[in-house]
Parts: structure tokens; C-alpha cells; sequence
DNA sequence: AATGAATGAGCATTCATTCAT
DNA sequence: TATGAATGAATGCTCATTCAT
């Protein structure tokens, strides 16, 4: 049981975004989810141990694979600034390349069902270490300021990136997300250096 | 029907701050919160449309008055960065105040439903108004950058307070959040004038 | 929740009976019973905790009256064997003045469920204890032989009723029940006194 | 397919007889009773029609073997008594001689579904009818009273060993079942002669 | 205004069975 | 013969809401 690999554990976790991002996820029935995944209610059974599962599942592995492929883009430039600025750019071309992804990611993932928060906090929290990986490197290189505390240094880096791109979602009238990470970054590089 | 005061309308709305904290919002039973505010389950319907409207109201009354108390006491200073500083001061305190309604807010508030998701949405956007206020004025007095997007910044200011309080909440050791009001203002203050 | 008393306790029962005879205890659709009964789904879970209490509820109250009525209809004589021969009859006549009862009683009742089993377990002791009861009364009144062995008379007593009644209920022809009763408890009768 | 024969048709068997043991015949998984053979889930269905043909096979199985050693053991005596003493004696020795078979047999074969009563019925006659030998044979040889309604005596035996044995399972201290043998013999054979 | 007994829509999940390999 | 991944039908229960009193 819960076989986390294969053709229709991808396609499932692919159509439950569909379905969550069109229905929300207490809207989305686990029928539905299995029919745009083409396979049959049970067969969702056999890949995730229930529906809270599904969408636990859906953020580790997106979650997962951003947070993989930012480090490596990080990884590739040695100056503290460029990497604050791709981090910024990559949080938000991540999220405008799949509208449906993140309405799942801003929106519905914020239940407040006590399994979901506790399924989302661990590749969450990868994520932030990899965001204070970068203030880290910053105050190393004495390009950020010595004396800042880097946990509310990343709450304010990724409590901003998660607001702008909240209203994003949210906004009625479509605008580019990504056409704001320079804006954002030059506000975030202030507050972490300053006069 | 629906009637928006008198004792029980507010001893339900601190009910349902009680329950709901305690149990979340759909945990929440409407005959649990009539037990706690000591009324019949269908008294609840006399004073709100449905338990939607109840999580809504309580936000309605709670920011309200939030908003109301934060504007005037803002008025209070003519420094820009004074403003700021109590904004950020304000909303800190405001939580620690009550555990159970920064649970509330914090948590059980950010639920996916369009319908409370919506009424959320004009307490919220008055209280985005007192904080593109602040920006303004400390603009309009040459204290912040001229050229700052006050959408942006207001993002930026809303989004770290809130990630701080998020993290707060969600933390198993205690620690005062009100305590860490001085320094998110230096951070968000250097974003906005910066170098 | 779970109020033992009542008009529609007492109709969700008798309709239990009739649905349960009718369909087996796992095909009896609680939907099925709620509308037999003139109420709603929901009204059932007022009234039981689940499926299984209804069975269990069922069997306590049909029970515990057949026992309290036994107990009085016993004691109106003096005589052992005048006892045991109303006792095989009453057992008798119960079941065949409703076959759906009796059905249920000889044929659904005996499920393996432990919860099921364990419900029933008390008030079927009680009965057992009547039993016996008659079985002591006898021994005392020197009319049954002193080396009886009080459960293992028991359980052949009932042990034998319950066969004869299972056997009576699944029949194909019908055949009075009760107009066995003279001949089941000479049988009986000979084998508490004997050669 | 659903050939009767073969080492994993035993298999089978026998694993159903611990599986069904231990969780009841409901809560048995085929996938379960599959593992404890050693076989395939759909390798079940090459000798078995369904899960209820399980069942039923077993009973026939188990039981025919019973009832043919039972039949070829009362044949090598020729007292109606000695019969009769060696129908209980064998009756409890073979359930005390395996507890799991014993629980199958008492309790989870006690199903009220229709297919199974139907299934066990059979070989359920052929051991009523051995019975029912033993009761005529001894009518004829003038040991019991001529009288006998043979159908009324075979219930009573059959009862009588039916309910000591059941309690017996269903017994939290242990005891021995065939230890009580003497005893329900001597029940029986007096009411089946009397004064 | 207040009560609380009654309502009934809505859905995740299991597991016996099949069939392509 | 044997496998085991995939199927999909089937239903008990909760709880927000109503309305007769």
C-alpha cells in the first residue's frame, strides 16, 4: 500500500491540483480527483493512504522539487545579492508557471486541519533553511548586516514573497508576478543591510 | 432575524473564539459554541446567518476594533517612523493580548471557503488602508523612499508581521511576541528608506 | 444524546425488527429502518450511537421484557416441574407470537461481532440466571436430582429450546412451536430427574 | 476452475481456519487468508468460487471428516448407550482438539447470511442424521423410550452439545471440554429413557 | 425572543473480485 | 497454473439548519 512512485502516483497527484485548484479541497471529492486522474477510486488507495494524504503528498513533492532545483540555481552564483534576487525571482516564476499549483499552494494549503499543517511543516521547513542559507551567506560575506537575526530576517523575506504572491492569486485583474521580483528584492536587500 | 448586537451577540462571538481556537473552525459544532456562550443552538441563527457569518462577524468585530484603536493611536505621533514603529508595536501586542483569538486569526481565519475568504476581505483591505497610510505619510514627509511602490511595501510590512505572528502561534516554546516589535521595525524601516 | 425512551425509540425498534427480518442485519440499511419508522436518518442518532446499538437495544428491551414477564409468570406457582414445563412454554409461545422477533432473535442476533456479543452477553445472563433459578428451585424442592450440576442443566435446557426454536424459525412448512412445548419438557424433565 | 483438491486447496482451508479464527469471518481479508497460504489473492479464486464458497468449503471439509469418523467409531460398538456416550465424547473432543477450528465452527460459521446457511446445511443433515441413527438405533433395541419423537431428541442432543460447547469457547478460564462428556451423557440418556 | 428536537444531504473508504501478463 | 495491480459498488454517520412551540 502507498506505493509513492509510478506513472499514476504522478497523474493522480497532477489531476488532485486540477481538482483542489478548481473546487477546493473540501469540494474536491476523492471521485473526482480519481476520474480526471484516469484511474478508479480505489486506485488513489493504493498510492496515498487517504484524501488528506493526497494533498500532503502533492506539496512534498512539488515543495521538494523547488526546493531542489532552487538550491542548485543558488548554488551557481557567489555573490550574496544575486542569490537573494534569483531566490526572489524563482519563488515567483515557480509559482506564475502553474496558475492551478499555486492557487493549491497560497490558497488551499492553508487549512488548518492539524495532520495537514503537521504533513506541510517538514518540506517547509527545508525550504526556510535554504532561505536562511542565503541571509547566511550574506552577513558571511559582510554583505548583510552582522547583527541580524536571521530567523526573523527569513520571516520577513518569506512572509513578504508569500504575501505578494497571495494577492497575486487572489487579484481579479491578471499582472505578471515574476515582473515584481526586482521590485520586491530591492525592498528585502534594504531592510537586510540598511544604513 | 440576524439582529448585530446585545450581550448574547458578543457572548457568542467570544464563544466561538473560545471553541474554534480549541477545536478549529470545522471542529467546531455550532451546538458546542451555543453550549459555551450558554444559549440553545437555535438562538445562534437569531443573531448570525449561519456559522459562516459567525467566524466572519467575530473577524468584522475583532479587526474592527483593531483597526479603530491602531488609527487613533497612530494619529498620536507625527514621526513617520514613530508610525511605523507603533503599527508594528500595535499588532504584536494586539495577539499576545489573546491566545486564543491570535489562533483564531492566525490560523483558523486562513481557511480556503470563498464565502469567508470574502468576508474577510473589507476588514482586512481597511486595515491594509491604515498600513498604506503609514507608508504614504512617511513618503509625503520624505522620511521613506519616493519612489517605493506602496502596494509592495504594504505587502512587505503585512506579510513579515504576519509570518512573525504565524510562527509565533505555531510555536511550542514560549516566547513574547510584542518583545520582537523593535526589531521587525528596523528591518521593515531600512526596506523602505534604504542606502 | 442517546435517549433510551420514547415514542420513536420505541418505533425505531419495532421498525429494526421488520427491516432486520427482512433483509439480515447487513443488509438492513439504516435508511431503510429511519424510513420504516416515519423518521429521519439522523433522527436514529438520537435516539442509538450506531447500527449496532439498534440490534444490541433491540435485544436488551425484548429481552429484559420476556425475562421480567418469565420471572412473574414463575412465581405464581409452587410446583418445579409445573415451573420448568412454563418456562419451555413461554419460551416458546414469545417467539411464535412474532415470527419477524424470532427471526431476528434465533438468526440475526448470532453474529460474530464482538461488539454484538458483548451487548447481548448481560441481559441473556439474566435469563440464563433464570433458569437456573428453576433449576435450584428444583433440587431444593428434592423434585430434581441432587447431584445436577446447575450450568451444565442449564445449558441443556436452553440449549435445547434454542435448537427447537431455530429449527422451527427456518422451516419451510409451517408448524406450531408452542405444541412442542409438553413433549420438549418431558424431555427435559426426565433428564433432571432420571432412573 | 474452482478445483477441490490439491496442497493449496489445504493450504487454503487452513488458513482460513486462523485467519477467520482470529478476526472473524467479516474482518478476514481474502488478501489475508491469501498471505497465511502462501499464495496468491487471486490464486483463492482458482479454487474457491468467492469468500463465502471459503467458508462453506471449510465446513464441509472439517465437518465431513467428523462426521465420517464419527459414523465409522459408533459402528464398533453395538450398546445404544456406549453409542450415545461416544457421539458426545467425540463431539467435544474433536472441537477441544483444535481451539481455532472450535471458534470457526461455533461462532463465525453462526453467520445469518443466507448463502452460508445454505452452504453449511448439508453436511449439517448428514450429521443430524447420524444423530438420528443413534437415537433409533437405541429405540429399536429397547434401550430408549419407544415413544421418541426422534426429531425433538435429536434437537435436544444436538442442542444440549451445541450450547456446552460454545460456552466453552466463549470461556475466558480454560477448562476441558471432553472432561465434561460424562456429565451431558448422563443428562441426555436420561431423558431419552425417564421413568 | 428563545428553545432544542428533528431533519437529510453529502462523501471517504474498503475489499471481494477480475484479468492481462 | 499463478500472479497482484486495478477495479468500483455500496453505505453509515455528522452536523448545520429549521420551525413548531
Amino acid at each position: 500500500m502507498a506505493k509513492k512512485t509510478g506513472d499514476k502516483y504522478r497523474a493522480i497527484i497532477e489531476a488532485a491540483v486540477k481538482v483542489i485548484a478548481e473546487n477546493g479541497y473540501h469540494n474536491a471529492q476523492v471521485s473526482r480527483i480519481a476520474r480526471e486522474a484516469g484511474v478508479a477510486d480505489g486506485t488513489i488507495y493504493l498510492y496515498f493512504h487517504n484524501k488528506e494524504d493526497v494533498l500532503i503528498s502533492l506539496f512534498q513533492v512539488k515543495m521538494g522539487e523547488f526546493t531542489a532545483a532552487a538550491r542548485q540555481e543558488l548554488a551557481s552564483t557567489a555573490d550574496p545579492f544575486e542569490r537573494l534576487a534569483r531566490l526572489v525571482h524563482l519563488h515567483f516564476t515557480n509559482l506564475e508557471a502553474d496558475r492551478n499549483l499555486a492557487l493549491v499552494m497560497q490558497i488551499q494549503l492553508r487549512q488548518s486541519d492539524p495532520g495537514i499543517r503537521r504533513g506541510i511543516a517538514e518540506p517547509l521547513r527545508e525550504y526556510f533553511h535554504l532561505i536562511e542559507g542565503v541571509i547566511n551567506y550574506g552577513v558571511e560575506m559582510k554583505a548583510f548586516r552582522p547583527d541580524l537575526d536571521v530567523r526573523l530576517a527569513r520571516q520577513m523575506i518569506f512572509g513578504t514573497m508569500d504575501e505578494v504572491a497571495t494577492c497575486w492569486v487572489m487579484s481579479h485583474h491578471p499582472y505578471s508576478l515574476a515582473g515584481l521580483s526586482g521590485q520586491v528584492y530591492q525592498l528585502l536587500a534594504r531592510g537586510l543591510t540598511g544604513a
